[in-house]
Order: structure tokens, then sequence, then C-alpha cells
DNA sequence: GTGCCTTTGTGAACCCACGCACAAAGTCGG
DNA sequence: CCGACTTTGTGCGTGGGTTCACAAAGGCAC
């Protein structure tokens, strides 16, 4: 029989929380390394941009872990929240597209570090499959089904053109992936219970544009820069 | 004398609206070429991936663009949306750091597409500075100022090891740029005025972690997993 | 042991965002 | 010209997130 403990740890983390929990453990590796044993919410915060009351509110989810007067123990909140982002197991990875952002992935040293392994690179361009890149042999995506079974992938990384991802997302779907990364410009449709979160350099670059010409502009708007009435 | 118009159009688009905005171009974008003319709500809303009434209300902050019983005029609102953006104007882009990532970004043919042109790649590594990448030449970071002034660069990309990246981000904000796309995984100290949007592939991959864990752990938690009393 | 000082954890108010649901507005066939 | 139909634009209720502010909790000096 399943029991659940109903005043303390209750689940169901807030997403904007579970979105700041790398960023305070990012911090955290920060302070570990230069040995600082305990650290107050209030340089916490400061280190990850934050509201200090926002992050005890986001700490206060996961438990009870500081200590008042004191502060929290560095090592103890890293190794809290590294179990709750499931980051104590490691997590094999497959990217699929090998062009010029799918190769900078590979090669990134950044994910390794974090328990995120590079179990898998596969591209439909028979000129790159069979290359060597960060110790891994592009793999034809014909594969694609047999790898994510055999290496047991969980997460899968879409780094091809658009107008492939859709395709390429059902099938990893298909084979039992429910975490997807993806990096092409397109809204892909999938099942409930898998979750698919983007990235768009292009979308963000556009909302910096955004506010850059608000700023230029000065203030209110000039009432000439669309006269009354005109339509096109 | 500046007068403001009051009823509609009047500034102040929240940010949730400003981060879709992107999203409804790149839907009409993809209509236009199929040389559909107008649009409802319902069916950009499908093609956006986004809610019906969230979009109408998103763009009702713009202005009354639709028509009762049509829908929207794709071209006028493309028109619409990409002045909103600022995209009408083409903005001067640097790229700071031209390793595995500074390269894929800087042959990244998304970027032009969208008036966005790449005017700088810079490095502080003289092995790297004089390479010719896309077209233009890698320059070294002494450049950094003056390149910024002389192409009337306004948003700069950077990508350098997290620990060059506040150095770099200081001296762009001097050199006079207020907007900044940052991919190293630290977080900027700006003044205000300075926007900085941030690009982290690997908190995305932690937040897919976290969400993946809790499907294998299939709902509720096992009490077990965390006794109580135990303290590391 | 006592009292002071620091810091947590959270109640409560506020603000923004989402989405339903509907009246108003406009189209189109006849 | 009219009535039926389609679709927009938005008022409003709901919920989630952020922040302030403070009582409670623990450490530490003496
Ligand atoms: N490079 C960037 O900086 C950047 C920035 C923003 C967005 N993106 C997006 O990321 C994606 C990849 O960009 P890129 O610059 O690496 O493009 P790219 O053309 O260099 O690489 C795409 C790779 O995908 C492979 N591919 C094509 N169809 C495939 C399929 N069905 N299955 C598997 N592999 C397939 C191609 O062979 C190629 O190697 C694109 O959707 C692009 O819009 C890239
Ligand atoms: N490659 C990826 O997929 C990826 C993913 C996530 C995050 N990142 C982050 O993006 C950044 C760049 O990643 P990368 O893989 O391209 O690293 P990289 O080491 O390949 O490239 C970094 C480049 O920056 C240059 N550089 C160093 N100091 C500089 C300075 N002061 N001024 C200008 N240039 C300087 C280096 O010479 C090098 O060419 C890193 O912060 C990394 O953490 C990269």
């Amino acid at each position: 029989m399943i029991r659940r403990i109903p005043q303390a740890r209750d689940r169901g983390i807030p997403d904007a929380t579970v979105a700041r929990l790398p960023l305070y453990l990012r911090a955290l590796n920060g302070l570990a390394e230069r040995g600082t044993p305990t650290v107050s919410s209030e340089d916490l915060a400061l280190a990850a941009g934050v509201n200090s009351a926002k992050l005890r509110k986001d700490l206060s989810h996961l438990g009870s872990y500081g200590t008042r007067g004191v502060g929290y123990d560095v090592q103890y909140l890293i190794y809290q929240i590294s179990r709750e982002l499931g980051l104590t197991q490691d997590w094999a990875v497959a990217i699929v597209g090998v062009g010029n952002l799918g190769r900078a992935l590979a090669n990134y040293g950044g994910f390794v570090s974090r328990g995120f392994r590079i179990a898998g690179l596969l591209d439909a361009d028979p000129r790159v499959v069979g290359d060597r890149i960060a110790g891994l042999v592009v793999e034809h995506t014909d594969e694609l089904e047999a790898v994510i079974k055999k290496r047991g992938v969980s997460i899968v990384v879409i780094a091809t053109p658009a107008t492939a991802a859709q395709q390429v997302c059902d099938r990893v779907i298909a084979s039992g992936v429910t975490s997807i990364l993806n990096f092409a410009p397109v809204v892909l449709a999938v099942p409930d219970g898998v979750d698919v979160r983007k990235v768009d350099l292009s979308i963000e670059l556009q909302i910096l544009a955004f506010h850059e010409q608000r700023k230029a502009n000065g203030g209110p708007i000039m009432a000439e820069e669309w006269p009354d009435g005109v339509v096109m």
C-alpha cells in the first residue's frame, strides 16, 4: 500500500519553481567550489538573481531544509535539489539532426556534468552518417527506434530543419519517449503526457528588438506615426 | 507637442503577449506562403498552438485589425505585427565568442530572414581571429567597442565561456548596447534599462528530467523513499 | 539558562494572465 | 434590404505567482 505524507513535501511543485531550481543549483555549485559551508536565502537569492522571499518559498516546496538564524547547508541543499530534479540518476539523451546546431550541442561539455549523457547522434544525410563527433559515431535515422530502445534514451533533442521536426517527433514518441527538447521553429503536435520544451533563438531576438525599438522611440507615441483612418 | 492617443493602441503590451507575437508571425508567414488571404482566430490559434481567446486578446492589444465574420487579413496582420516588433527595420547583431555555439549561430540563416543582420563576430583567441565564417571575418575582442560603434550594433549575443561573460557584458553596455542575448550559464548583473534574455539549454534539460522522473515514479510518493527523521 | 540576534517559513494582499462566454459587428445569400 | 450566420473584441471570474512583512525558531554569547 502506498502511504501519502500529507502535511510536508506534498508534491505538486509549481512550474515556476521547477524552472528556477536549476538556477539555484548552479549558484550553489559555485558556492560549494569556493568551500562555503552555509548560505542565507539573501545571499543565495543574490547569486541566482531572484528575490529572497521567492527563493525561500521555492525551497519550502521541497521541504524545510533551512536552519533559522543560520541559513541553508550548501552541500545538503545541492543534494536535495538534485534529487528533486532527478539529477541523481543519469539520463540518456539522443540528438536528432547533426548539423550546425546538433554538432555544437554534441561537443558541449555542460550537459554531461549535469548527469545528461549523449547516447546517440542521428541524421538522415548519408554524408553525415559515420562522422565521429565527441566520441560518438553518427547513425542513420533509420536506426532511430532501435537506438532509443537499445540505449534507454528517455530525452530526445530535435535539431533538424523545421520541415522534418514533426515527423521525427512522431517517431520518437512512438518509441516511447515522452520528453523532447525542440530547436526547430515549429509548434510540435504531441499527445497528452508528452513534454515538449522549445528553444527558439529567433523569438528571443524578436523580443529584444521589440524592447529596443520602444527604447529608441523614447516613450510616448508620436501621433503621426500612424495617422487616423489609414488602412494599409 | 506630443499627442497621446488614449483609447486605441495604448502601449504597454503585456510581456506575455510580446513573447507570443513572433509565434503568430511565424504561423502567418506559413499561411502567406500558401497564399491564404484571411484567417480566423480559431485557425491561427491552432497553427500557433495557443487558445483562440488568448490570441484575440493578444491581437487586440495592437489594435482592432480583424473583421468580424471574416477573420484577419494575413498580409496586413503580418505587417502590423512586424511593425510592432520592430522588424520593419533591420538590426545589426554582433556575436561575441566564436566557438561551437557562436559558429552555429553565425551559420544559421534563420536570423537574417527576420531582419537580423550579423554585423560582427568577435573572439579573444588569436587562433580564431581571422577565420572567415558565413562571409564575415572574426575580429579580436580588442575591437569590440569600435565594431559596435562603427557598425551600429544594437543587439549583442554572448557565446563565450561563463567566466568571460560578465566582463564582455560590462564592455558592451559601456559601449551603449542595451539588448543582450546570453548563452553563458551565469546570471549577468546589468544596470536598469538594459534587457538581458538568456538561453540555457542545460536548464531546459533539467526541467524535462524533473517531469520525466515524476512520470517514472508513477504518481504518489512511496513513503519509504524518504523515511521520517532521516537527515543526510 | 537566559536573552538577544539572525534568518527562516508562511499568511495575506496584490497583480497579472488565462479562458469562458457573450454581445456587438460585420458578411453574405436571397 | 433583411435575416441568418460567422467571428471578433472584451468583461469577468478564477487561479497562479510574486512580494511584503512578521511571528516563530534556532544559534550563540555570556
Ligand atoms: N544553427 C542555429 O544557430 C539555429 C538557431 C535557431 C534555430 N535553429 C534551428 O535548429 C535546427 C537545426 O539548425 P542547423 O543550423 O543545425 O541546421 P542544419 O541544416 O545545419 O542541420 C540540420 C541537420 O538535420 C539533418 N536532417 C534533415 N532531415 C532530417 C531527418 N528527417 N532526420 C534526421 N536528421 C535530419 C540534416 O541532414 C542536417 O544535418 C533548424 O530547425 C533551425 O531552424 C538553428
Ligand atoms: N555549445 C553548446 O551547445 C552550448 C550549450 C549550452 C550552453 N552553452 C554555453 O555557451 C557558451 C559557449 O559555448 P561553446 O560550446 O561555443 O564554447 P567554446 O569554448 O567552443 O567557445 C567559446 C569561445 O569564446 C571565446 N572567448 C573566450 N573568452 C572570450 C572573451 N573574453 N571574449 C571573447 N571571446 C572569448 C573562446 O576563444 C571560444 O572561441 C558557453 O558559456 C557555454 O556554457 C553552449
